[in-house]
DNA sequence: TTGACATATTCCCATATAGGAATATATAAG
DNA sequence: CTTATATATTCCTATATGGGAATATGTCAA
């Protein structure tokens, strides 16, 4: 069996790097296909596949304007992500209390 | 250029489901292999593989006992995901207060 | 030592990439 | 209508995968 497809959900979707750096760069202001090649300095057809599959899955929104397509985030979608490290952060934020005892034990 | 892989960071780990389930069932308490795979109906040998990529990026521990390999999470790793999620948050926050704002009006 | 059990590793293959090149589509300008 | 610009889509290929089968390794028991 393959690996699930970068289109199954957020999480496949956002493992590839150069779509995280997509979306910090739409995160405050919408910015055209364009630009955003230019930012990452890659071809322009790459970018608009990344972009296709980050809306797939819900994670940027877009709108047409003239001849530019200008693309924003969709945070939202993140938020199933977010959540999910989330029902964790009891355990690391134990591991550091933990280990701040250890360290008051020594004193 | 293929997919970046599995267990170049915690993003390309987690991103797959079987992944994530076992960081939910080790996340109480240290979990052998065969545990693992009777609980996820899977076969020990892709159990194995499965452990190994979480290993590789550092999301579980493991600690030998006998012929038994105990393994648990690592969730400190995790961090790095839920963060990077956070930055974001603003946004959706952002979305929610205009969402509200918008029904607030209509009444 | 021999056998039984638990886990790891190797070999195999169908599948889905990411990116580049070429091309198609859509929209604006002259 | 024709040309230029912006984006999307198609075709291509090298590569990494997840799972199953078979096998290797490691550890306890008798």
């Amino acid at each position: 069996m393959p690996r699930a497809s970068t289109t199954s959900d957020a999480f496949n979707a956002i493992a590839e790097p150069r779509r995280r750096h997509i979306l910090e760069l739409i995160a405050d202001d919408e910015r055209s296909v364009g630009e955003i090649a230019d930012a990452l300095d890659l071809g322009q057809p790459s970018v608009s596949k990344h972009l296709q599959v980050l809306r797939d899955v819900g994670l940027v929104h877009m709108r047409r304007d003239g001849r530019q397509t200008l693309y924003r985030i969709n945070a939202e979608t993140l938020r199933t992500v977010h959540d999910w490290c989330g029902m964790f952060a009891r355990h690391w934020r134990g591991q550091l209390r933990r280990i701040k005892a250890h360290a008051e034990e020594k004193k």
